[in-house]
DNA sequence: CTGTATCCTTAGGGATACTG
DNA sequence: CAGTATCCCTAAGGATACAG
């Protein structure tokens, strides 16, 4: 794991320097609201990342504690991936996005149920997101 | 303004493309919490932005509403940046992400009481902090 | 002071071939 | 299938000079 020097140690660069590339967010965002769990599930989301970039993030991200990885133990060639605790701790900030990106673009495919749990209750919401990690009880998606 | 194609109509995926590089959140946090006005205000951050950046920034930002630009009265030649309503419903990211940083790294620069307030009433927090942007009521720095 | 323009370097990332 | 390794190219970004 290499060391890097933070620009600053402002809250907001420090997660800039992690996370502020135009791929990690989608992987976590597999993780929690897809139910992704193999290096195939990721390589096949909408965006079409490559297989470089994907290990690459992956690793990041596991050397981040934000993924842990282990072997599946049904199918033993394969790899799994889930998130940690740090990890899910991630879900309000994709969450807030989720609400932003809704109001100020149109045609954007969101589940407007979803949206809706969203305003009524949102930190019960939040919690509830938390707990379906894995599972694709609540996607954002329509 | 560049029509851009995006590589998904995912939320997530909206707001990386937007917003998701090494800068353009620094700029908006400067706006939020530093009472930022200037462009030599922008330019003195802790970060150290090229000034074609920050140009380039502060460009983009406009275009898509989230900033909003005029000549200061007073100084007639200086240009006076402020937060669009838009720009304003970032703070919810921002308090999301400062609150993840805060809780899973150690030694940032952030004023413990502003984290208090946070967790004592997150989104009165949320909204006094939005009715304060353009001074320096609260800053998320010590 | 508020930017713009230019030059140059590097990191990020696409395509794809390949290995265990 | 789960990655790794290359090759190559482009966009992002630093430094700095300059213009209104």
């Amino acid at each position: 794991m290499k060391k890097v020097d933070l620009r600053s140690d402002c809250p907001i660069n420090y997660a800039l320097e992690y996370l502020g590339d135009k791929w990690t967010l989608l992987v976590i965002r597999d993780l929690v609201f897809e139910g992704k769990k193999f290096f195939k599930d990721f390589q096949n989301s909408q965006e079409g990342i490559a297989t470089n970039i994907l290990s690459d993030r992956l690793k990041r991200l596991e050397a981040l504690g934000i993924v842990s990885s282990a072997i599946d133990k049904k199918q033993r060639r394969q790899k799994i991936y889930r998130l940690s605790p740090k990890g899910a701790d991630l879900v309000p900030i994709l969450v807030e996005i989720i609400i932003w990106s809704s109001k100020h673009k149109d045609g954007l495919n969101v589940n407007p149920v979803f949206l809706q749990k969203l305003s009524a209750d949102k930190s019960g919401m939040i919690k509830a997101i938390q707990a379906s990690i894995g599972s694709t009880q609540f996607s954002a998606h329509q």
